[in-house]
DNA sequence: AACATAACACTAACCGTTAGGGTTTAAGAA
DNA sequence: TTCTTAAACCCTAACGGTTAGTGTTATGTT
């Protein structure tokens, strides 16, 4: 089985892509509950057993672009300068992120999703899935000496940054603030050492 | 509408028991996924309508005394000895909530969670809601200045370490680890006072 | 050319959930 | 007591997300 980036990848990848705008299109002119996964598969012209082959829920249609977000955190831990201390990385990509959905052109897609109950609670269980993978990136860094249970702990912290300051009035304030705490309590999880 | 607390009101909690207790054995016996809503509600000898007014879905059935856990939490924050400082007295409750459900008697409760994608989603979008209840205790303490962001992260790591300690090896000590970086946290978001 | 299989289509169903509309019964007013 | 109201409950039917089963087409491989 070789490499086989030939016409069936980019067929896929294009019918995938025809789903998820469609959907999206759809979503935002009608609103997500008043659109159902008939219509989607209906006007994007597949059948709706093709539909779920490529998104595993009718919620997974609105966050397409997850696997983005979970590579970008872990590699700000995992893909940093040497000697970089993580937290001040971390803190710089969910700046990042944040910015990046706080823009304007991103808003109608937020409100969607703060207007339906079941894409919140489905983002709330990615985020969960997102510092999982945090957890893993920071444990694996050798030049860390802390616990499981520590690089854990961070690692929802950081994902409740970026929760808490999606939400707040000043987002970008607050991912400073709640990152001086997270500074805080990462720096009682390496007894002797300066930041 | 004087206080209600009549034969009516006995009925309709018993009903909601029988519902509880029904779901919870026939959720053991053959697991959450093999058990319909139809067969709760046969079993119970209730209406599936019935059902589902008092409970606002499947998944709620199984977490029926999340109502308690809320309250114990805000409890914690809002009903401690004055002058107790905040953190230690969350830190007491969360230590107490981790050993109540990871006491050997709800093993089988968890078991059925944790092989539940379904649960697990449920149950976190559950903790999303205690942590803002938790948050909005702590704003009301007029003896706590910080800022809003920084109860409202407080909130959420506090449920975290429950969340954590509850998967980890030795919860206890995980909460224990946990706390003290939480205790960090929280100092540096007071500017000028001792412990 | 022949084959294996990935991608897709169609139908029908399952299951959680809700709407619509009716019956009983407890609680309070007359 | 009797009457009235509304809460609690029941039943049927449906809606909408999701999946199983089965078949077809098109692509990459031998």
């Amino acid at each position: 089985m070789t490499v086989p980036s030939g016409r069936r990848e980019r067929k896929k990848a294009a019918t995938r892509q025809k789903i998820a705008d469609t959907a999206l299109r759809l979503f935002l002119e009608r609103g997500y509950d008043a659109v159902g996964i008939r219509d989607v598969a209906a006007e994007a012209d597949v059948a709706v057993t093709t539909l779920f082959s490529h998104f595993a829920s009718k919620e997974a249609l609105v966050f397409e672009r997850d696997d983005d977000f979970e590579q970008r955190l872990t590699q700000a831990a995992t893909g940093r300068a040497p000697h970089e201390p993580l937290i001040p990385a971390l803190r710089r990509e969910i700046q990042a992120l944040v910015r990046h959905c706080t823009a304007d052109s991103a808003a109608p897609i937020w409100r969607l999703i703060d207007e339906s109950p079941a894409l919140r609670e489905y983002e709330e269980s990615m985020r969960l899935r997102h510092a999982e993978s945090l957890a893993t990136a920071i444990a694996a860094d050798p030049g860390l000496p802390q616990t499981t249970t520590a690089c854990r702990t961070i690692a929802r912290f950081a994902i409740d940054a970026y929760s808490l300051a999606r939400e707040a009035a000043d987002p970008e304030a607050a991912v400073d603030e709640i990152f001086q705490m997270i500074e805080a309590a990462w720096a009682v999880t390496c007894p002797t050492r300066r930041a």
